[in-house]
DNA sequence: TGATATTATGTCAGATATGACATACAATCA
DNA sequence: TGATTGTATGTCATATCTGACATAATATCA
């Protein structure tokens, strides 16, 4: 129920979880790693809906395009977390934020 | 004097910083992104030291090579962050562990 | 409804990162 | 001294990521 709600989701943002798996059945580590994504890819999208931008205008501003920023933002695989690391930290975010976003997305992350 | 004990770190790290310049003159975000991979590498030196892996057996445990980890351990630039958080996340640190890396790395990164 | 704005998805050529390999350098020990 | 072990550096073919573009899907408003 919940494991199907959160695989559904992870599906949905580009994650092709096999069967009855969503984070278990993952290597932790591999587990982590996409928690991590998908947590920065969610701050991402609120700091920009929050500064009221269309993703057009963020993709100027981080030099990228509108496709890109729609990936970021949905989790698609084919991002990088230096991709979007670099887009935080142009974003104004310090050091300081990124760790509590990340700490925080410990939790998130499926138990 | 700081400054150029610290560029002198940088250079050897592999970060062609120009002249003068350390992490000023850098934009901002670079700044910060370079001083987190500098913090990432660090800590990988320190674990795998600390459980007294050379650098061969390290690199058998993460699917890499001994070249590679030893480029990840200097800071080189062609590394990405993806393959350091990775690593870390291999070696069993946590959201947890990797946000207090982050935060701290905010410390010693240039004023 | 249709027109317009925004976001999502697919594709691709060029850019960047990767493991692997060779080999140089450094340290330790006999 | 040389031999052995560990680390650093350079190169390269392959793999992966990137911005850009087209276009589909979805919203928003008249």
């Amino acid at each position: 129920m919940m494991d199907n709600v959160k695989r559904k989701r992870l599906e949905k943002e580009g994650w092709h979880v096999g069967s009855a798996e969503e984070f278990l059945g993952l290597s932790p580590e591999e587990s982590r790693f996409i928690a991590l994504k998908l947590a920065l890819s969610r701050w991402l999208r609120e700091r920009r809906e929050e500064q009221k931008l269309t993703q057009s205008q963020l993709a100027r501003e981080l030099r990228s395009s509108q496709s890109r920023i729609a990936k970021m933002e949905s989790g698609d695989p084919s991002v990088s977390l230096d991709l979007l690391v670099r887009s935080l930290f142009t974003l104004g975010a310090t050091q300081r934020e990124l760790a509590r976003i990340i700490a925080a997305s410990y939790r998130s992350h499926a138990a």
